[in-house]
DNA sequence: CGCTAATCTAGAACAAGTTACAGACTTGAT
DNA sequence: ATCAAGTCTGTAACTTGTTCTAGATTAGCG
């Protein structure tokens, strides 16, 4: 629809030789697999540079923090999921429906992988201002999906908030959910209710009914 | 306005001496006080036992964890707010005009000392299934400061979905804030959007204008 | 090819959260 | 007052994220 954003993720990075490339992926890899086992506690940085096949020193370079190897595997499965969602969008003919669609969507993939999704998103909510770039790196994703879902190219101001506050139920649900402090059909209402928001905020849409 | 919620906070502790409160208070202030001075990080457990004048063992059986003893250090700090919140009430006619005055009231006097802010939210959203009681404590302190400023004694299923995503955004949009991503322009415009949907949800309410 | 700079490896070392333990001190009941 | 149980202290050890270093390997270039 909009342009193409793989290439384009980190336009400072120094162009990678392959076999530097093929590290970087087999480190993703194994961050995913222990996390997935395990969750954020297994996702230990001794244990992924074995598993990667890299010494500890070589996974610093590559990924200057614990924080920032999951910030990153998160924008690695982000990437997927969007990906994905783009070959079915969501059917409904309510903005906030197909938002609500996409996100219960999300939701379920990320259900799969419990433990993935823990180590994931308390790593994205634990991050400091030095991983700034890479967390908003995951936010644009993020606030991608959204504005695909809703089928807006140019949204207003107005929209731009509503979608930001969708974004921040979104993690915030999710974490209570994965400490188990809510149910899935507490976040399903919770998400529901957020994107009435985005009725609300349609510039152009007749108040609903 | 309701019941008193000081002293149930909890009921399951076994009554502690006079001297183990007391203990427990230095532990308190020495952590919101090593956290206002230099954030997360800054909270060290040696050093809160040397501050508190107890030795390391002891401030473990207190609290065990880390991320225990913030998440308390914020219950703590929210039962100040609360109280004083409830000494000046809002004073917009509207209930969500009420309630984005009194959390941008909470976000000022966070905002002067923000190192302690980022401390507890840091610690409340990396808490993990092991500390759910206790942040759970914090979500209802939360959920009360909130039902206080709406004026709703007994809220419908609806609202109680709206107050929700009204604290999801609100720890959200505060961390975005604490790494430097949004400005406090920013979390006050998504704090007011936010606050439109408990319009959305009042049950008498004709709908709006 | 042969050189130089960058990168990678293996392993030690350090920092802070957490646990363990032996001995001193408190508390509460008799 | 005394005893038993529980608590507190001081300290060492263990774990895991992070840093550091010396030597091997690789990449790019003449």
């Amino acid at each position: 629809m909009t342009a193409d954003n793989r290439a384009d993720l980190s336009p400072s990075a120094p162009a990678l030789t392959e076999r530097q490339e093929a590290r970087r992926r087999r480190i993703l890899d194994a961050s995913a697999q222990l996390a997935a086992r395990g969750g954020f506690d297994a996702v230990q940085m001794r244990e992924v540079a074995e598993a990667a096949g890299v010494a500890l020193g070589t996974l610093y370079r590559y990924f200057p923090s614990k924080i920032h190897l999951l910030v990153a595997t998160m924008q690695d499965q982000l990437q997927h999921m969007h990906t994905t969602l783009r070959k079915r969008p969501p059917a409904g003919t309510d903005p906030a429906e197909r938002v609500a669609e996409t996100l219960m969507r999300a939701f379920r993939a990320l259900q799969r992988e419990p433990q993935l999704a823990d180590a994931m998103v308390r790593a994205l909510t634990f991050a400091d201002r030095g991983v700034s770039p890479e967390v908003d790196t995951v936010s644009r994703l993020t606030t991608a999906i959204i504005l695909d879902a809703m089928g807006v190219e140019h949204p207003s101001p107005q929209q731009l908030s509503a979608v930001r506050v969708i974004e921040h139920t979104w993690h915030s649900a999710l974490i209570t959910w994965l400490s188990g402090r809510a149910s899935i059909a507490q976040v399903k209402i919770d998400i529901e209710t957020v994107c009435r928001l985005i009725d609300l905020t349609a510039p152009e849409a007749a108040p609903r009914h």
